[in-house]
RNA sequence: GGGGCGGUAGUUAAGUUGGUUAUAACGCCGGCCUGUCACGCCGGAGGCCGCGGGUUCGAGUCCCGUCCGCCCCGCCA
């Protein structure tokens, strides 16, 4: 019978004890996070998940802990019997058990540590491939407990929102079908069906729609999702979705539903009510159409401005302000070439302030910057004091009426700086969307944690249900059963591209933290959209056969969405990147450097599997 | 697939136009210290400069290749 542990049990953590426990004899078992030696006394502060207490070994008081004390070291685990004492004019209020001190009267050593590699605490300066191959140590930093912790009760409140809101939790399967198109998918080699794959769901979508048809009205999972694309600091390979679908209900029935869980989820996990932000409890909306061309994407972050201005018709009216570079796009509008209303290509403007005090090397660097995300160049002018440009290409050759028409479109005044980009849509907005949030970060105009527009959500809505392909040809935008506006139904076979969808994302400043759809679930415009996107039967019905056939056997109207819980994660515990909220995470190359995964596997396997490689 | 940045004691970094023994801080080890909490003071150990090749009398430094990490584009919801 060992005296700690089957006598002697824990009585509080690290972190519990306070002013009101003085005189107490309590038992801590914890992790030596520091140690102070002072001849005569040794202070050790003592760690577990909870918190810090403050343990002293006198020799005066007990022997034998003291010369424990003595050995030991950083990271050794250990437990004390002791007693709580008031740290009178000697307290520490950087501490939350800072009033107190344990005097330690009894220990004991559990196990010896190696010296780690890196000091377990917070704000210490070390690269994340260390940390990542000492996941273990790592994740025994406060802030990373912190995180996790957030984590688990976003688990756990979202459980509970959604089963005291009458929902029901269906898991679907991991090993799903291979379906081509769409993400990447992970295959798993059948030993049962050598040359035949399983693949990890990238999704629940299909399952989650096949349970509305089921009669699961109300469905909900939180479940992991699978996808072999390249990682970001806000994708992994892994992750964790908030999985929703319900049927008999509109958009806003479905907004309804998400902002009560956000709402709840931001009261009962971060303490913060949002009703003081958003006091009728819904989120503003904004039109992706809008978004595009304020901000250049569909997840725009709004703590900011710094707002793009669409010069393409200003272009197009001033025939390209005989500035030569943009000549030849006007003119291609004129003759008809491109169309106005869809153009292929597009001017965007943005103003920096002459108070950023932009120097010419910085914008050299910036050029460098959208350089790299393949724009060909940055197209820059400052305003003088009688609106004239300097420091542009565009200068020499501008009119006057074109020059004076982009300094009132931008706003931009004397000393201030615009930054032009022109050529093909996607290309412009993209980059014009990442300069406006790299000149954000670097004008320190996004608002610090903690300030009152820190929380700023917003929908999407209404996006175009296709894409069009470099062939001219069309693409589901999403996936092939978001249902289109009612209206735009006729423009199916007219003007694909003119066909808007009961699509939406919700955003947080500037991540999207959830997207979903209302479901296409009439199999007459089914039809028409894989017309559109050339999709024959026999395609659809060997990629869907049973969802189509479902969707026959009685579907009712449904619509979904789903929460990327990583990113909320992030967000709510206000952490740098995904790894941060994630125990064990991907490296950007998809290693998991501290198991060595992926890795080879021996012939044998392979040979079960009937399955060579070429490496 | 492409662009950018980085890899030097256990850790984080500095390292000049290529030139003597590669620095510093923290950590670690030893000694001293009874009120510290980033404890303090004294002393010490610690290096495949990511890896492979090349240029050179001489490479941490220059060139080529390669691996790893981060950020981005493409890709991806």
């Amino acid at each position: 019978m060992a005296r700690f542990i089957d006598e002697l049990k824990r009585t509080h953590s690290c972190g519990q004890l306070r002013e009101d426990d003085i005189g107490a004899e309590v038992v801590l078992f914890g992790w030596v996070r520091s140690r102070r030696d002072h001849g005569g006394c040794i202070f050790i502060d003592l760690r577990d998940r909870d918190g810090l207490t403050q343990v002293v070994f006198d020799p005066q008081v007990a022997k034998e802990p003291f010369e424990l004390a003595d050995r030991a070291r950083s990271e050794w685990v250990i437990g004390v019997r002791g007693k709580v004492r008031d740290r009178g004019q000697m307290r520490n209020p950087r501490l939350a058990t800072g009033a107190i001190e344990v005097v330690a009267l009894e220990a004991t050593i559990f196990n010896r540590a190696e010296t780690p590699p890196f000091e377990i605490e917070d704000d210490i300066d070390t690269n994340e491939d260390k940390r990542l191959e000492y996941r273990y140590l790592d994740l025994r930093r406060p802030a990373l407990q912190k995180n996790l912790f957030v984590r688990s009760k976003l688990n756990h409140v979202t459980r509970s929102y959604f089963v005291d809101n009458g929902f029901v939790e269906v898991e679907t399967p991991f090993m799903v079908k291979y379906t081509p198109g769409g993400a990447r998918n992970f295959l798993v080699p059948s030993r049962m069906h050598p040359g035949s794959f399983y693949a990890l769901a990238e999704s629940p979508q299909l399952y989650k729609q096949l349970l509305m048809c089921a009669a699961f009205d109300k469905y909900f999972q939180i479940v992991r999702c699978f996808r072999d694309e390249d990682l970001r600091l806000d994708r992994q390979l892994e992750f964790t979705q908030i999985d929703v679908e319900m049927s008999f209900i509109n958009q806003d029935d479905l907004f309804t539903a998400v902002e009560g869980l956000v709402f709840r989820l931001w009261k009962e996990v971060l303490g913060i009510d949002l009703l003081e932000r958003y006091p009728d409890g819904r989120f503003p909306r904004m039109e992706f159409d809008e978004s595009m061309r304020r901000f250049g994407n569909d997840k725009p972050d709004l703590r900011f401005g710094l707002e793009h201005v669409d010069l393409t018709d200003l272009v197009i009216e001033h025939g390209g302000g005989a500035i030569p570079m943009l000549a030849p796009m006007a003119e291609k509008f004129r003759s008809g070439g491109y169309r106005r209303d869809l153009p292929p290509e597009i001017v965007k403007a943005l103003v920096v302030p002459a108070s950023a005090g932009m120097s010419r090397t910085e914008t050299d660097k910036l050029e460098a910057l959208v350089k790299s995300m393949g724009a060909k160049g940055l197209a820059r002018a400052k305003v003088a004091e009688d609106g004239s440009w300097t420091q542009s290409p565009f200068a020499k050759n501008v009119t006057d009426a074109f020059r004076q028409a982009v300094n009132e479109a931008t706003g931009a005044k004397a000393g201030d700086l615009i930054l032009f980009q022109f050529g093909r849509a996607q290309l412009v907005h993209t980059v014009m969307a990442n300069l406006r949030l790299h000149l954000g970060k670097k004008l320190g105009l996004i608002p610090e944690s903690g300030s009152d527009g820190k929380w700023d959500f917003l929908w999407i809505v209404d996006p175009p249900l296709f894409e069009q392909q470099d062939d001219g040809g069309w693409a589901a935008a999403h996936h092939v059963f978001t249902r289109p506006h009612d209206e735009h139904i006729p423009l199916l076979e007219t003007d694909p591209g003119k066909v808007l969808c009961y699509r939406y994302d919700l955003v947080l400043n500037g991540f999207e933290i959830a997207g979903g759809s209302i479901r296409l679930h009439d199999p007459e415009v089914q039809r028409k959209v894989f017309e559109v996107i050339g999709l024959s039967d026999e395609e659809a019905r060997d990629k869907f056969g049973f969802l189509l056939d479902a969707l026959r056997y009685g579907a009712p109207p449904h619509g979904g969405i789903a929460f990327g819980m990583d990113r909320v994660a992030l967000l709510a515990a206000d952490a740098e990147s995904l790894r941060d909220v994630i125990a064990f995470p991907k490296t950007q190359r998809a290693n998991d450097v501290m198991t060595g995964a992926p890795g080879r596997v021996d012939a044998a396997q392979l040979a079960e599997l009937e399955i060579r490689t070429l490496k």
